[in-house]
DNA sequence: CCCATTGTGGATCGATTGATCCAGAAAGGT
DNA sequence: ACCTTTCTGGATCAATCGATCCACAATGGG
């Protein structure tokens, strides 16, 4: 048999998704990571291919440690519109936390979309999970009589999640968690 | 006197806009610029100062002649509703025309801003700029009775700019604006 | 018709980048 | 105990980065 890798896969992922969660993408060096991870740049190199290969990985991470559990948490609440609101607030508490650092998908569209047409497709399936998961929250909604039958479910989970887009954007120029909090009273009246 | 400058410096920063838009900061190098402006890198110094001064001319070009022309229209609209519908149709068709490139506000927010944070002032002043003429229009309508008194003006267009910031992101994952503008008329219902 | 001054583009700088290479270290089947 | 295989981290690579330098060109007052 061969030597056994000697470091904590997931553990080097999830510090990579805070290194390129809070610089960026080019932003970012192979020191920077080797150094923060405490691994050399063959192994990085062995367990992930290059730096695009790493950040692919961080950002699945991103969205199985975070996008994921705010959706898990929406078919939880109670009523539609309270688990909506909290989904929101949480998304941007998270954004805000750690020094406005936004939401690496968010990021990830702005910075690495124009040069890397294939991540458009990744961060699509993510934005999608989030639209197709308030849908089916809305249409139940919409059955028992909790919203208002105004727009169609898709359309308002459509609206939603671009709202968060803007909330994602917004809380890293004003990284105030009390400021945006208004502005999701006013988008959860598009479920009157 | 002293030898005259050859090339049109509005000219230039028009192009450099265009670079930093579509391909972000990070990604466009100065061979770029010069060889896209025209001109040698001596020259480029010499106006500008450093790469970052001609990104910041390019940004302050961006708010003069796409973001200020937006805020311009939208006074001049009959009602307040179809005003900051027509101004949230014409950022999107902005933000989807040439391949999706969004807004370079909004990718600046996302891009710049953790390793400039003195980029996040000149960005908050171009967004409070919109936010105030959104005010002013919705106040006005508002003792017309255009627009229902549910929530101040002022909350009213901080939640009209935090979705537009969704709207051009949304527009980068999806560069299409048939797709977006049903979104528009269910973020329109916050008026009713 | 000079000459001080400023603009010109390309050569060049040191620094840093992403990626590769390599000698040695662990691992376990035989 | 050997030996093949894989992992490790640091040296090293060519390429590219932003920035500076420089010889020359253009300008218009004196």
């Amino acid at each position: 048999m061969a030597r056994t890798r000697e470091f904590d896969t997931e553990a080097a992922v999830s510090r990579a998704m805070e290194l390129f969660w809070t610089r960026g993408y080019e932003a970012t060096s192979l020191r920077d990571l080797t150094s923060r991870l405490g691994i050399g740049q063959g192994s990085l190199y062995a367990a992930f291919g290059d730096k695009d290969g790493l950040y692919r990985a961080a950002l699945e991470h991103y969205r199985t440690t975070l996008a994921a559990v705010a959706l898990r948490d929406l078919a939880e609440g109670k009523d539609a519109r309270s688990a909506i609101r909290a989904m929101l607030v949480e998304r941007v508490r998270i954004a805000v936390d750690n020094g406005g650092q936004g939401c690496l998908a968010v990021n990830a569209a702005c910075e690495r979309l124009p040069e890397d047409p294939s991540i458009r497709r990744v961060i699509r399936d993510m934005q999608d999970a989030s639209r197709r998961a308030l849908t089916e929250v809305l249409s139940a909604a919409a059955e028992r009589g909790g919203v208002a039958a105004r727009h169609d479910p898709g359309t308002l989970a459509a609206f939603l999640v671009t709202f968060l887009n803007g909330l994602l954007v917004s809380s890293k120029i004003t990284p105030d968690a009390r400021a945006l909090e208004p502005l999701v009273e006013v988008a959860l009246t598009a479920l009157d």
